[in-house]
Formats: structure tokens, sequence, C-alpha cells
DNA sequence: TTGTAAGCGTTATCAC
DNA sequence: GTGATAACGCTTACAA
């Protein structure tokens, strides 16, 4: 193991021959301010480059109070959704100059309130999180505490968090009447956790659609309770085992519609023919798999940086911090071939 | 915004009309080989939970040297062969207590480098990384210098770096072995990094499988430059662009596949009809696609969990240091529907 | 144009 | 059983 020569500001300005205060402004860029000689100036920079002199991120932290770090909190980055979410932030924060500590809450809340006292005690300057769904309370008291932080995708009504997510009552509304438009009266809705917002919204907007297209709704059919592909295997299966199968089905995430995939082809039905699917959530292979899938498109990209820039703006200016910041982003329906067009034989 | 009473130790120490001493020990479990009264300890232990005080990671960090974080250097946590090592890895140190830093390098190697800097001045314990596998000597000479680091999925066989990675060569030449067995022997090969050692390895398991079954090589059946879609669709266009065109191809990652799959969909032909596909990294989509895909597996959980392990045992014990570790973890292949018997018709 | 010294919140050494 | 105090590496008044 080669020893460093120059393991902090102290060891290069006693090298140079200088104070620490002196290379710290060269450092800090305040060169100019402090009317440094540039002579001066260029022997630190050139120093910095000899040694490979890295100033110290903690202590740096501990002083400004400031660590130019975010916080991130997922419940699942295995997850295509969330992990191109989690890309787009961390490209974002990255160029901002920020680095990002990633937390993966495995959709528990118990663990999702661990971590966020686990960032706290880092000291973050702000924390973007996917909440599990279940329990704001400690998020709004962390908030009110002061603490910098932005909700995406799974926020509360409840709570005056801001939050960015995807207008999901809309997308709901736009898938289901898409299916009605095709002739389907019996719909399906497999849904991840029932008392998560953008759940509750995709139900009303597939609820909205039957109201405004005047087709009796079905309670029975809307079921499931997580975003996961086991929950699409297994309710898929339930509705398969019944007297009335739904002719379409509406999967509230990608997840679950690679559940209901792997039970369609195990009973050896066909999407479209035997069933037509409308999958919450563009993937890069939607487009590819058994039949190309009809789905709901969300702005992830744009969700990742705007709540990044909205944070980092939030902590840069103390004043924003009052002011509510709620947005929901417009979905896109994308028409491929999951579903057929109905041709009313029961 | 709600002021925090107790912002530190002291504060805490204060209320209590303790010194920091004393509480500082009874947050680090030394109560009792300190004897302090078991009345005290309770005392410190209730205005930790009244307060909801929580020690300054930063500080702590300062004093100790020692931070109890990794950080992790992943090309793209988009592409789900990445994300779901990351998962691995965020759980398995969040049990031993340790928190992630990640980064995503976007496949370019300054990024990678600056990158790999930033986690140094963040003091981390350790690094995980997977190199965008060019240039391995910024991470050689940080080994060098003393950081704990481990390397996944893409090494290097010229510098001495403990990495864990897939058996590569042997994952190459089962997948070809297979495709000669079904009698293809017009076989491409989409590669991707051409430089980095897993493709590397692949493409001489490809090359060592032909050699075992006699048949002949056509390097100019050897071709693409990334692990990318693009490059999957970009390749397959110039295949099937050419007089002879393959029967077989062996596409060497999920993303390649993507790709493989686009182009061939846009052509009018039919997997694996018209053409057999076998593709590198099993994903959960994998079974869904057109054609369910036949891939080779790799063992992505234990990758991480193993990295991580490695890892905080080298930091916990400096002994370690110099034992090298490397490891190669059998893949398997998984026989679905994406490649059909050949039947000999030119 | 440069330097001295205090302090950020913690732990560890020594003292009582 | 408990407490002062120095130190970790950095920034920043205040001096000179």
């Amino acid at each position: 193991m080669i020893k460093k020569e120059v393991k902090n500001i102290r060891d290069l300005a006693n090298i140079l021959g200088l104070s620490i205060t002196t290379v710290s402004r060269v450092l800090n860029g305040k060169a100019k301010s402090y009317r440094i000689s540039s002579e001066t100036e260029q022997r630190v920079l050139l120093a910095v480059k000899k040694y490979n002199y890295m100033p110290n991120k903690l202590a740096r932290g501990l002083k400004m109070e400031k660590t130019e770090t975010l916080g991130l909190i997922i419940p699942d980055i295995a997850n295509p959704f969330f992990s191109y979410i989690a890309k787009s932030i961390a490209s974002e924060a990255r160029i901002k100059g920020y680095s990002l500590i990633l937390c993966d809450s495995e959709e528990n809340q118990s663990i999702e309130n661990e971590l966020i006292n686990l960032l706290i005690s880092h000291q973050v300057d702000g924390i973007i999180i996917a909440p599990v769904g279940n329990n704001f309370e400690l998020l709004n008291q962390v908030h009110q505490s002061g603490v910098h932080l932005v909700v995406v995708d799974r926020y509360s009504p409840d709570f005056m968090l801001p939050y960015i997510t995807s207008d999901n009552y809309q997308g709901g509304l736009d898938a289901v009447n898409y299916l009605i438009s095709m002739g389907h009266t019996k719909i399906a809705c497999i849904q991840g956790i029932p008392e998560s917002q953008p759940n509750r919204e995709r139900v009303n907007g597939y609820i909205r659609a039957h109201e405004i297209n005047h087709i009796p709704l079905d309670r029975d059919y809307i079921l499931g309770e997580s975003f996961s592909v086991e929950n699409g295997y297994k309710q898929t299966r339930i509705l398969y085992s019944e007297d009335d199968p739904p002719t379409a089905i509406f999967a509230l995430s990608n997840q679950i519609s690679l559940g209901v995939l792997m039970a369609i082809n195990e009973m050896g039905l066909n999407i479209p023919h035997d069933v037509s699917l409308i999958s919450y959530d563009e993937q890069p292979y939607s487009a590819h798999l058994g039949t190309p899938l009809t789905t709901i498109e969300q702005k992830k990209k744009e969700m990742g940086q705007l709540a990044v820039n909205y944070l980092i703006k939030n902590i840069d200016n103390e004043e924003l911090k009052g002011k509510p910041f709620n947005i929901k982003l417009k979905t896109s329906l994308i028409i491929r071939s999951s579903v057929k067009q109905f041709m009313g034989v029961v």
C-alpha cells in the first residue's frame, strides 16, 4: 500500500510553504477576490495536480453545512420504471455537481422510514423519494422540520408535500376509453398498491371511462394489491378461473403486465385473440413482446430532471420553501397490437 | 420551518445535564464497559427518542476515518442487467449497515474517472465498480494507493484488481455449441465493447465452439462495438443487407438482443423461422418476448452480494488486502424457442 | 497579499 | 461513574 504524501490541505500548505488559508482560497476559486498573486495561485494548482490532492468532503460538509449530496429512496431499483427515473436523476444531479445516495426501500414502509433517517444523518441537502405509499407521516414530519424533499410518482393528497408525478387519472381514462372504443365492456383492472395515489387515480380513470360511456361497472373486476409480477400472474389466474372472464385487462404497471403475460401463456390463451391487454408504463421491450403491447407512456426522464432541479433550486433559495410544487406530467397512449376490436360475441 | 431543539450531541448533553462524553458512550453502546449507571443510560436513550436525535455522519466519519459508505459506479443504471446487480448490492449493503453512493458513468471513461475521484473525496470505505472497460489505469492506481475496491462484470486481465464476474468464456461456448448442435453453421456474433474482457471471452467461447465442432470461422460474422440497443439494430441491418446472411445470431447482451428484435421485425422476418437468436443475459421479460428467448443466464444477485461482502471483509480486515480475489460465476443456458433446428437448406 | 485561530459535531485520551 | 479537552480536515472572520 502506497502512502499518500498529501493527505490534507495542511500537508499541501506545508510543502508549498504557504498557509492553509491561502491554499483553501485558491482551491475555492477565491484567488482573485483575495488578490493572491497569480504566481502563488499557479504553484498551488500545480501541486494539487502533482500530489493528486482531493479535498475531504466530510470536513467540508461539516463546516459548510452543505454536502452537495442528494438522497434517493426508491421502492425497487430493479423495476425498470424506477431504474430509468433513477438514471435521469443521477445524470441531472451529476451535471449540477451533486452526488446521490441511493436507497432501495424494497416496497417496505419500515425500511423506508429507516432510510429517511439514514439520509438525514448523512446530512444530505435534499431527498427525492418515491414512497412505498402507505404512510406519509414521517415524511411530512421531516419536511415540516425543514428538510428539503420532493416526492416522485407516489404522492399523497393528504399532505402538503411537493411532488411530481404523472397524470394518472388521465392515463387511466385514456386507456379504458380506448378499450371501450374497441368494443370491450368487460374490462378487468389489475391494480397495484390500492392505497397509493397513482393507483387510485388510474382506477378513478377506469371508473370514469365506464361512466362516460354508460358501461355498467363490475367492482369485482377491480382486483390486485401490488405492483409486482406475482400479483399480475395471480390475479389473471383468478380472473380466468371464474365463470365470466373479462375480454380485456388493464394492467396498472409494467410488472403486473409481465405477470399477466405469464398466466395467459400458461393457460394457452392468446393476446389479443382471447384477451386484450393494455399496460401502464412503456418499456424498451414493450414493442417486442409476444404481441407488441399497447401502453400508457409516462415522461420518466422529465420526472427525474424536474425533481432534481426543483430540489436544488429549493436548496439554493430558502424563499421558495413555502410555495406549493405539484406537477402532473401528461401521459400518452401508444397503440400497438395487444388490443383487438371486440366483436360482441359472448 | 420548525426548529430542531436538539441539533447535536452537545444540546442533548446540556438538556440532560450530562457531559458530551457520557452521552457519546451510551450512544455507542459503551455504557457497560464504562460502567455508566443504567439510570443514566436510560435517561439518555429516552432523550434520544424524545428529541429524535440523530448523530451527524459527517462528523463521525471525519473523526473515525470510516464512513460506512460504499461507492457504486455503473455504466448504465437503466440497463436491467446493472439495475438488478445494483439492487442486490443496495440490499446487501443496507443489511450490513452500509450506505451507497450511486454513480452512473454513462459508458464514458472520462466521466468514470471523474466519479472515482468524487467517491474518494467522499471518503467512501470502498468502491464497487463495473468499469466502462477501456482504461483501468486510474482504477489500478487508486487501488495501489490503498483504496478498497472490487470490480464487477467488466474486469481486466492486465491489472491485479480483485474482481467478480461471470464465466463469460463458458457462457459463449455453451451458447454457440447449442446453436451448432441445432444445425447452425453460419452464426453471427453481435458483440458489445470489443476491448472489454467479458466481450472478449464470450467471443473466445464463440470461436472455440467453432473449432471444437470443426466449423470454419468467418471473421466477418463477428461485428458490433457497443452493448446497446442501437448497436444490435444497426448490425442486424448490416448482416441482412449482405449476400450471405447468417442463420443464427448470438447477441452478446440483452440490450443488443432488443435491437436485433427491432431490426428483424422491421424487415418482416420471423424468429426462429428465418433467424435463430440466442441472447446473453436473462431478463424477466425474456420469456414473454415475441418468441420466448433462449438465453445465457448470469448469477447477478450473487455477483452483487459477493462483491459487497468481499469489500466489507476487506475493509474490516486489512490483512486480506494482498490476497487475489478473482471469481467467475457459472452461467446457465435457458432453452426456450428462439432457436430452431436448422435443416441445412441454403 | 498572506496568516492565525475558532469552530463545524463527533470520538478518544486522559484525568478525577 | 463521569468529565474536560484535543483532534479529524475544512472554511472564514479577523489580523497584519
